[in-house]
DNA sequence: CCAAAAGTGTTTACCCTACACCCATGT
DNA sequence: ACATGGGTGTAGGGTAAACACTTTTGG
């Protein structure tokens, strides 16, 4: 059989193929999630995930990308997108056999008036209204929110995605409070200083300074993701590549 | 528009959506991937994961689980079973637009003669001839396996994934032996001992003891993993779900 | 001077590695 | 008796949590 040949797409079972993104950004200290509300049907006026149809020539990673910026404005850019799962139960979409794949992203700096394509309206809902079911999302999206939820937790031990929550230089004050919203506790200021002055993956952007606070308090120094060389090596030649990096969620919570 | 209005399927772009299966098991203190030798075009001859189309009344799980099921006899039971993620590149498959939900699983007794359906052979290929790119698989699964082993190993570091390399009932040793075959070295026989000893989800079936090694040696106890009861508490009441149950690579190397 | 936030020092507890040592069995 | 593998004891190093303390700013 020569790769000219092809299939009657009609001798399969019809499948339709679509993406969805889950976007996580943070808004007033809380970790919140995007939802668009639906203007056509099936689930017209309820909250859904943005996403669409998978277009013939592009990729998955491609389509995820596209919706994303259909929905945001925001660029592939400053943007912490990955694939999550699948979800193709048959009956998930009342008009005929859809799988999903569905994305996740980390966006720190989301337009706030959110909207287009043929979304009605758009909110960032915090992630605690979809934990505690206080809202009802169509199709199988809260199970995706979910399953997106504990895997964002799983990758924010990396600070590394957790500083995606932020600007591209930003304070470590600035990277404690992503893990204090999404963790909703507080976190040792002094140890978290540290962990993040040891992980050689943040460096320090020595020239700037951050204001300092609304009623004053020492400006803290900016810092930024290093971008990785050819091969990751360190400036002084040596490569410890399997460092202990991770923040981990161990400790007393005390007040906020 | 009610739920009994369909979509035209050929208003869609057509995709057909595949399932394929990267099943890792251990033969011979080697960690191995099964291969089928396509029967059929496209990559006739070719080596090529299990897997086959997603039928219309079945959701992805349970496709994966009939494809497993196929290819080796395995049933559902004592087989750890997981989605990867999905492939989609517009060319992936020279027959037509293909979307595949990739699997991985393990299986601790895989029966040795492999093949069935379509397949007019099957191997076990220790993974290392594929990170080596020793030999050339179909589509785009030498990725797909890679990405596969690269799940695994993270997931191994959960010893309860790792028993499900083990019969039901097994000794310490049994499942150190899972973690030598899959990281080539050798791990300390005491720490590792009491690591899986401290470990609640490990269950000491006292009243059997193993058989002891060809030429002596105390014969070991054998243990299971305790079936979850209806809320994971433990027999004395207490209940400490987080605790250090991961089983970590450092340490220096030791010969074998 | 005081409040507030940045940054540093220090103590302590815990875990993990390495390795020594004893136990139980087959030959 | 000895080899082999199962199982325990234990000392040392490293890391991180907790918290005290100093530094630098605004009001």
């Amino acid at each position: 059989m020569s790769s000219s040949e092809k299939y009657d797409p009609r001798a399969f079972p019809p499948v339709a193929v679509t993406v969805d993104v889950v976007v996580f950004t943070i808004r007033e200290k809380t970790l919140r999630v995007l939802l668009i509300n639906r203007g056509v049907e099936p689930f017209r006026g309820e909250w859904a995930l943005p996403g669409g149809f998978l277009k013939p020539d592009e990729n998955l990673d491609e389509a995820a990308a596209r919706e994303l910026a259909e929905e945001t404005g925001v660029t592939e850019e400053s943007v912490y997108l990955e694939q999550l799962g699948s979800y193709g139960s048959p009956d998930r979409d009342p008009r005929m056999r859809v799988v999903t794949v569905a994305y996740w992203a980390i966006c720190g700096d989301l337009p706030d008036p959110v909207g287009g394509g043929d979304a009605a309206d758009a909110m960032l809902i915090p992630v605690s209204m979809i934990e505690q079911d206080e809202i009802s999302l169509a199709f199988d999206h809260r199970e995706i929110v979910r399953d997106a939820l504990q895997r964002a937790m799983r990758s924010l031990e990396s600070p590394l995605v957790a500083a995606k929550f932020c600007p591209p230089q930003f304070t470590i004050s600035e990277l404690r409070n992503v893990y204090e919203a999404a963790w909703n506790r507080s976190i040792d200021q002094g140890n978290f200083q540290r962990k993040i002055r040891a992980n050689r993956m943040f460096m320090n952007v020595s020239a700037q300074i951050g204001a300092s606070g609304p009623r004053g308090g020492r400006p803290a120094s900016l810092w930024s993701i290093r971008d990785a060389g050819p091969d990751g090596e360190d400036a002084d030649g040596s490569r410890d590549s399997e460092e202990n990096e991770a923040v981990t969620r161990k400790g007393k919570a005390r007040k906020r």
